[in-house]
This record gives C-alpha cells, sequence and structure tokens, in this order.
RNA sequence: GGGAGUUUAGCUCAGCUGGUUCAGAGCAUCUGCCUUACAAGCAGAGGGUCACUGGUUCGAACCCAGUAACUCCCA
C-alpha cells in the first residue's frame, strides 16, 4: 500500500481551495432556490488574524457550508472595516517612523497616505481567511469606505438630519489625548488601577463675606483656617470652580458662605453647598472641577460654576493653568505634588485604587472633556430594534443575551458619532462664515442651500463653506452593512438586496451586540423596515488556559497561521468547535488542535483500510447484521446532528459525529466486518462500506472540508466529474431507524466487553479463543449475533443453552445469563462475593422502588407513566435477583 | 453603588417540562498491549458531598430563600 500513514493537510489545502475557486463554488448569484446568507463582521483592514476571527469565522464557514449542502443558494459576503481610529493610529505610526508628522500634512496628503496604507495591507486578513478554509464568495468583498458604502453613510447621516435625529451639542466626551479623538463610551475600558489620592489643604478666605450669624462665631478660628480636600488629580486644581461640602456635614458648618483659594496660583473660588457629596469619603470636602470630570460637569452646571478648561488636546496643560504651562498631565502631576509640597499645602499622601478609563484603540488614559461634537438621538430608533428581539423575530443565541439586550435598549444614550480623524467619512457639514452650517452631499448643494437660504449674503462664494473636520464613527457606516453590501441604498430595489436580505444568521462577539448588532437592528428597521437578520450567534470571547483574554499585549495567544501549519486547518476548525458552546468563552489549549487532527488521522487510517481490500464477487455476504445496524446507527446520528443544528450546538453537532465516525464506524462497524488480514471481502459489504463511507465524508464536511474533499476524489468512490465536488454534495436525508436491532447491538457490545474484561483480568491473551454459553431468559435470539460476537471477542465457539454452568466465569445482563468456562477454575468464594455484592445493590434498589411504591402520595400525585416506570423496574429487579440467588446455591451446593 | 450571569469528574462542558439504573461526554489519568488501517493507535479501568445552608415536594443537579467565590455590564 503507497498511502501515506499520515494525512499531510498542507498540499490538499492549497489545491482544494483553488480548486473550489476555480470551479465558482463559493460564488452566490439570485436564483429560484432558497437563499441562505450570511455577512461577514468585517475585521479591520489593516488587522491580522488572531483567535477571536478564527473562532468566529469558522463557525460561518461550518454554516454557510452546511446550508450549501441542503441545496439551499449560500452566500457569504466577505468585507473589510476601515476602522478609523485603529487605522489612523497605525498610519500616523508608520509615518512618524518615516519622520513625518501628521501636523506637517494636509488633510489629502494624509488620506493619500493612509489609502497606500490599505492598499498594502488591507487584504491581508482576508488571504488568511483563505487558509482556514473560509468559503466566501470573494467577488463580493466590500470595504466600508468603499465608494457606494462611504455614499450610503453620507445618506444616512443627511436622512437622519433632516429626521431631525442628528444634531450638534457640547457634551463631556471620553477624550483620546493620543489619538486625539473623542471615543464611545464602549470604546473606554475600565481598569482597575493603583493610584495616590493626595490631601491638599486650601487655605480658606479670611475676609469671607459674612452671610449668617453662624459663621461670625466660628471666628475665632484666625486667618490661617485650612479645608482640605482629597483628590487623584492635584493638576487639575487650577481649573477648579468650587469647593463643595454636604450642607449635612455637621464638620463643617463653619465654611458656609465662605470661599477658599487654590494653592499656588491663589484664585479664589466659593464653597457651595450640595447632598451629592458623600461625606464619608476622603475629607467630606470636594473640589469641583467642572472642565475635567463629568460629575463635577454636572454639579457645575447646576451651581453655575464657570467651566475653566486647562488642558489642550493633547493632554498638556494651556495657559489658563497660569502654571506648569506645556507639560503633560501626567508629568504636571508631579511637579505639582512637588511644588504643593514645597508650600505647605500638601497634607499627606494615601495609596488608593480606582476605576481608570483607557482608550480601546491607543491605550491612553481617558481624559473627560468638553467639546462640540455630532449626536445621533437614539430613543426612537431603540424601541422598535427592542421589540425585534422581544417578540421572537431576531433571536439571540444563546437567549441569555436578550435581557442584556433589553437594559442597554431602555436605557439607550445618544450617540456621539463625530470622531476628530481625517480617516473615514467626513461629516457633511458646511460652515458658513457666520458660523452656521448647512448639511447637503456636496459642496455645491451646500452653497446652492446657502444662497437660498441667505440670500442676504449676496458675496458668498462656494469656496468660503469650510467642511466640518470631523469623519464619523466608524460604526456609522458598520450599522449599515448588511443592507450596503448589496447595494440597498444606492438600489434599494436591486435583484440582490431583493434575494439576500434579510440574510439568515450573524456570527459575532457579544462584546459588540450594542454598539454594532443593535445599531444594525436599527437601521434595518429604518431603512428598510425589516431585520437585518434573522439569528444572532453570539460566540464566547477566546481566552487562555489561565482565564485570560488572549491579547497581543499579554503575548498568551498562538498565531492561527501556526496553528494551521501545525495541525492543518482541518484540525484546528475541529480544535475551535470542539471547545465552544454558543455564548460562553472558550478557554482554548492547543491539545484542542491535536485531537482535531488526530481525528482526521483516524478518518484517514480508516480509509487506508477500506482502500486496501480486495473484492471476491463469488463470497457471500456474512455481514448483513453489521450492516443494518450501521446503517440505523447513522439514520440516528443524522436526527441528533440535525437537532443540534437547528439549535446552534455545533460543539454537540461535531461531538455527534465524531463519535458515530471514531466509535461506530471504526471501532465497531468496520471491526466487525474487516476481512482477516490479506483475505478478500464480498461485493455486497465493499460496497454498503464505501456508501457509508461517502456519507461520512459528507456528514464531516462542514467541519473538515479539506480532507473530506480530498478523500471524496478518490477512485474508491468512482470517476468524479469536475463539479462532482464534497463541497456541494447533497447530504443525506433520514432514513429507517430499526431501534430494536439498535438495542440488541448494544447489548452484544456488553458482552464483547464483559468477555475483553474477563481476559484483562484474567491476562487471557487475545489471540486464545475462548468458549461463550448463552442462557437467554429474555427473548433475544443471540445466534443471529454470533459471527460478530465470535470475532471481536475471539470466541471459538457460542452455544445456547438452558442450565446454568459451574465454575466458568460469568456475568448478567438485563436477566440473561453468559457463561465463560476457562482453563483453571473460578474461585467459587470470589465469585460468591461478586454475586452477592451485585445482589445487595439490587436489593438497595429495590427497596428504593418499593417506598415509592408503597408510599400512598406518590402513587396519587405521579404522572401515570412514572408508576409503570417504577413498577417496571421492581419487575426487572427482580427477575435479576431471582437469577442471582440461583446462582448463588448453585456455587453453594 | 445598581443589574445580569456562572459554580456538576483533574480540565472543558452537557444534563431540555423536577421522575428511565441519573449523576453523563470529550480530553487528561491509570493498567495491559508495537493484535499488519491508525502508538496521532487498540483494549480495559478508576474518578463527582452536582459550591454551601436551609426550604418546597411523594420525589431536587434542576424550583425557592440565604451564604460564599468568580465573571460581565452599568454608574
Amino acid at each position: 500500500m503507497s498511502i501515506a500513514k499520515t494525512y499531510l493537510p498542507k498540499e490538499a489545502e492549497e489545491k482544494w481551495y483553488s480548486y473550489w475557486l476555480d470551479n465558482n463554488f463559493f460564488r452566490s448569484v439570485p436564483d429560484e432556490r432558497e437563499p441562505y446568507t450570511i455577512v461577514i463582521p468585517p475585521p479591520n483592514v489593516t488587522g491580522v488574524l488572531h483567535m477571536g476571527h478564527m473562532l468566529n469565522n469558522t463557525i460561518q464557514d461550518v454554516l454557510i457550508r452546511r446550508a450549501r449542502m441542503k441545496g439551499k443558494n449560500a452566500c457569504w459576503v466577505p468585507g473589510t472595516d476601515h476602522a478609523s481610529i485603529a487605522t489612523e493610529a497605525k498610519v500616523v505610526a508608520m509615518l512618524k517612523e518615516r519622520g513625518i508628522s501628521k501636523k506637517d500634512l494636509t488633510r489629502p496628503e494624509f488620506l493619500a497616505y493612509a489609502w497606500e496604507w490599505k492598499e498594502k495591507y488591507g487584504g491581508i486578513i482576508l488571504e488568511q481567511l483563505k487558509k482556514l478554509g473560509a468559503s466566501c464568495d470573494w467577488e463580493r468583498t466590500r470595504f466600508t469606505m468603499d465608494e457606494e458604502l462611504s455614499e450610503a453613510v453620507i445618506d444616512t447621516f443627511i436622512h437622519l438630519y433632516k429626521k431631525g435625529w442628528i444634531y450638534r451639542g457640547i457634551r463631556m466626551v471620553n477624550w483620546d489625548p493620543q489619538g486625539k479623538t473623542a471615543v464611545s463610551d464602549e470604546e473606554v475600558i475600565r481598569k482597575e488601577v493603583n493610584q495616590k489620592l493626595y490631601y491638599i489643604k486650601y487655605a480658606v478666605s479670611p475676609k469671607s463675606e459674612v452671610l449668617s450669624q453662624e459663621s461670625t462665631q466660628d471666628s475665632g478660628l484666625k486667618t490661617q483656617d485650612y479645608l482640605t480636600v482629597a483628590t487623584t488629580r492635584p493638576e487639575t486644581i487650577m481649573a477648579d470652580a468650587a469647593i463643595c461640602i454636604n450642607p449635612n456635614d455637621e464638620r463643617y458648618t463653619h465654611l458656609h458662605g465662605k470661599k477658599a483659594f487654590i494653592p499656588l496660583i491663589n484664585r479664589e473660588i466659593p464653597v457651595i453647598l450640595d447632598e451629592y457629596v458623600t461625606m464619608d469619603f476622603g475629607t467630606g470636602c470636594l473640589k469641583v472641577t467642572p472642565a475635567h470630570d463629568l460629575n463635577d460637569y454636572e454639579l457645575g452646571q447646576k451651581h453655575n460654576l464657570p467651566v475653566i478648561d486647562i488642558l489642550n488636546d493633547d493632554g498638556t496643560l494651556n495657559e489658563k493653568a497660569q502654571i506648569l504651562v506645556g507639560e503633560d498631565r501626567f508629568a504636571a502631576r508631579k511637579k505639582i505634588v512637588a511644588l504643593l509640597e514645597e508650600a505647605g499645602a500638601l497634607d499627606k499622601v494615601e495609596e488608593y485604587k480606582s476605576q481608570v478609563g483607557f482608550s480601546e484603540r491607543t491605550n491612553a488614559v481617558i481624559e473627560p472633556k468638553l467639546s462640540m461634537q455630532w449626536f445621533c438621538k437614539m430613543e426612537e430608533m431603540a424601541k422598535p430594534a427592542l421589540d425585534y428581539v422581544l417578540n421572537g423575530d431576531i433571536k439571540l443565541i444563546p437567549e441569555k443575551f436578550g435581557n442584556t439586550y433589553r437594559h442597554w435598549m431602555e436605557n439607550v444614550r445618544d450617540w456621539n458619532i463625530s470622531r476628530q480623524l481625517w480617516w473615514g467619512q467626513q461629516i457633511p457639514a458646511w460652515y458658513l462664515p457666520n458660523g452656521e452650517y448647512i448639511i447637503a452631499k456636496t459642496r455645491e448643494e451646500a452653497f446652492e442651500e446657502a444662497k437660498s437660504l441667505q440670500p442676504q449674503i449676496s458675496n458668498l462664494k462656494s469656496e468660503d463653506l469650510v467642511q466640518d473636520e470631523d469623519v464619523l464613527d466608524t460604526w456609522f457606516s458598520s450599522w449599515l452593512w448588511p443592507i450596503s453590501v448589496f447595494d440597498g441604498f444606492k438600489d434599494p430595489d436591486n435583484a440582490d438586496i431583493n434575494y439576500y436580505y434579510p440574510t439568515n444568521d450573524l456570527v459575532t462577539a457579544p462584546e459588540i451586540l450594542f454598539f454594532w448588532v443593535a445599531r444594525m437592528i436599527m437601521a434595518g428597521h429604518e431603512f428598510r423596515g425589516e431585520i437585518p437578520f434573522k439569528n444572532v450567534y453570539l460566540t464566547g470571547i477566546v481566552r487562555d488556559k489561565l482565564g485570560r483574554k488572549m491579547s497581543k499585549s499579554l503575548g498568551n495567544s498562538p498565531d492561527p497561521l501556526d496553528l494551521i501549519e501545525k495541525y492543518g486547518a482541518d484540525g484546528v476548525r475541529v480544535g475551535m468547535l470542539l471547545s465552544s458552546p454558543a455564548g460562553n468563552d472558550l478557554m482554548f489549549d492547543e491539545s484542542y488542535c491535536e485531537q482535531g487532527r488526530n481525528f482526521y488521522n483516524k478518518l484517514w487510517n480508516a480509509f487506508r483500510l477500506v482502500k486496501g481490500w480486495e473484492v471476491d464477487e463469488k463470497l457471500p455476504n456474512p455481514n448483513q447484521i453489521a450492516i443494518d445496524w450501521f446503517d440505523s446507527r447513522f439514520n440516528e446520528a443524522l436526527i441528533e446532528i440535525e437537532d443540534n443544528f437547528a439549535q446552534y450546538r455545533l460543539s454537540e453537532a461535531l461531538m455527534v459525529t465524531y463519535k458515530l465516525v471514531w466509535d461506530d464506524f471504526c471501532a465497531w462497524y468496520l471491526e466487525m466486518i474487516k476481512p482477516v488480514y490479506l483475505q478478500p471481502i464480498d461485493k455486497q459489504t465493499y460496497n454498503r462500506t464505501i456508501t457509508f463511507f461517502e456519507n461520512i465524508l459528507k456528514i464531516l464536511h462542514p467541519f473538515m472540508p479539506f480532507i473530506t474533499e480530498e478523500l471524496w476524489h478518490d477512485e474508491l468512490f468512482g470517476k468524479r466529474t469536475t463539479m462532482d465536488c464534497c463541497i456541494v454534495a447533497q447530504l443525506p436525508t433520514n432514513g429507517e431507524i430499526n431501534s430494536q436491532l439498535l438495542g440488541n447491538v448494544e447489548i452484544v457490545k456488553q458482552i464483547i466487553t464483559h468477555i475483553r474484561n474477563i481476559r484483562n483480568s484474567k491476562q487471557i491473551s487475545p489471540k486464545e479463543a475462548l468458549t461463550l454459553s448463552v442462557k437467554a431468559n429474555s427473548g433475544i435470539d443471540y445466534s443471529s449475533y454470533k459471527t460478530i460476537i465470535a470475532r471481536l471477542a475471539n470466541l471459538s465457539e457460542l452455544n445456547l443453552i438452558n442450565d446454568k454452568i459451574s465454575g466458568a466465569s460469568s456475568f448478567l445482563i438485563s436477566t440473561d445469563e453468559f457463561y465463560v468456562p476457562l482453563n483453571e477454575n473460578i474461585d467459587p468464594l470470589a465469585e460468591a462475593e461478586r454475586l452477592q455484592k451485585e445482589k445487595e445493590y439490587l436489593n438497595g434498589f429495590l427497596r428504593s422502588v418499593n417506598a415509592k411504591l408503597s408510599n400512598e402520595r406518590f402513587m396519587s400525585n405521579a404522572k401515570p407513566g412514572i408508576i409503570e416506570v417504577e413498577l417496571k423496574k421492581k419487575a426487572d429487579a427482580e427477575a435479576k435477583l431471582k437469577i442471582l440467588e440461583e446462582s448463588l446455591s448453585a456455587l453453594a451446593s
């Protein structure tokens, strides 16, 4: 035999992937078949494949391949996301390496570099997906900044603006001083950080105006009167607008109505009262810094405090700080602490743990900052989007995410859609010299509109209009993805969108349930009056063995391509799926891939076995029972697999398939029919076995596309035409199941296991043939299973008897007795002990059954079926006990 | 601080409407095997106080309450 002992994936993977491409098996165009559609969650255009992608895309590919093999018109649309912040950050870094600063470039110049970068690195991740076997319709590849998609984004913006859902406003935003942009709440990662809590003394003004009698009485305290505040951000004291205390705080009644001086700069600020202040945190005196803290901002609004912003966009201090101007906020913090200490204004410093926000993209500490931003109102769009999920039009899998979804949708906040970046769709707002703005698709349209709206500005020229510098949040383009990939905005009634939309399944991570999934549902409703997809399969997060999220910075993530190199794409796919029930995080370990590799190798070797057989046409078929059994077993498994897929339990579906192939097919069926070495096999068994094998290749294909395609084309299965491929083979449909046969073979397997066990414990070589005598008290006809038992347990004979045999090793299956006479007689004492133990167990069992049956309340409350079962248990146990008794007395005699 | 979730074998997880001899699977472990498809394998075995405490029920891994630990979301 010249076939390699192990399957070598690499060559087959390259061969079959290009074969599928060359013959357009991934291509989908609308036709009369039922569509099955998935749009890929577009990965970042400059990203590289990580384990999360592997999981996500393996699942999508399994679903799409299965749909294709069920005769549906399967369409998987790939593409990438322009990922404004991440990509711009990468381009800026690349330019910096070349000695170019973004500041020195014009917008068009910068964008030219960015496009150049995108063209160079943009395709990488999609190329990597091909290695995994992803069967996307690559001709449909889209990019969120493709012309049509960008146009859709702008049109959408205008549409929503006209509806009054987009507005401009000053808001406290999460400012990323490194990316120099606002980021959404969802893009801020909060981490607990060890910080210091600084206690700073503010001098209380000696000449505070006397507002109440109370305070005059306290004036025994002289000029050197201080109040102390605790803060983690001493560098912001120059932006303080007030000191706030709780009016109920008895320690500070003497401060009511007074003023205090900010140390170092000696600016006077009022002491205000508000119950917002927690009395037992810090000193109970809170410095109020409206420009640099969200809560302080709200407090400031309430008390009409001035907003003093002392930070530049890059996180350095500006001239309003008066001191340390130009210093970075963290450097300033250190310096100011020293200055305070020098001035005697630092009381003490404590260690303190608190939550600090970091930018997801740049990892910079987020700075709360007031700025003019564009917002999109969410409330009205959230309502229908919530209903679709609540009423089941859209199913979240697993269902538990429904709660989280509802909670978010009911408490939705307006969406900050502007980003202070260049890479992305520039906001179509055009400012007039007087500061007013016009929303229009182009400069020309804006100019026309300006002229008609404001005829008084007679000398207005088109060049006078200034477009808003900001771009839109990336999610503002990706929320349109399921519609825009089919050109549903440009051409809302085209054949593709009518055929493919709504799509079927969306496979994505729960982390983006809100800012992507929920918004796609809103967009689907708003722009097509329809849901964008029917099911949302939420994958878990890929974690390492220790439960840590896999990430580049931790260095705990294997390179997916290395894994494919090592275990083959099929092995990695199986490995990903083995460990990933829907919605649960996945504790990934390479050993799962190893298990996957071992599995396809098992299949490979089963193939080698069958491939090596010679057929003798004249031989009769001795294996009809084995064939009928496996046929039934296969059909039974098909139902289980279908059922698991219907519930999106992909791991379970794979496990059923795995056990069907490894245990039922290889370990049992092939061993049952395997001819003695170098002996030929009969034609009928051979043909049936090949059919079984082909069906196994089909059900395995979605999980392991490459090896199944490779084997599919072997001449063992006959001549194939060009288009006769496993990838488009029709999945086998359910056939008949002979449950009685399945039950009997289970007993036969037990018999074989018992005999093998006797061999093991008595150290009898498998080569030494034994005899088996059966006293069948049940109605099972063991003679028909003679061949199978004899072969798998190596028996020289199998007798049906009517009387017990003494001195033989024995076992009991249900009420049937089995005897294996051995050369040396078994120890009657040990045998008696074994029987006695079994008897005790049965007696105990019987007692509990009887207790139930004699319990009046059980008999009156339990459903009739349950009582029947208990009665059957009782009868079985009693019958078994009787046999045990007999065996025991036979031993004694 | 508010909300959600999780806890079953060494590991990763099933266990559906409370009821079958219900305590399961895969991996790992242990024992014995190079038995001509496969040592990436074969045969067999061991392993759990279903987190803890109480309650409801004829009957609880499952329902209820409390406790503990962990995770996530929001503030």
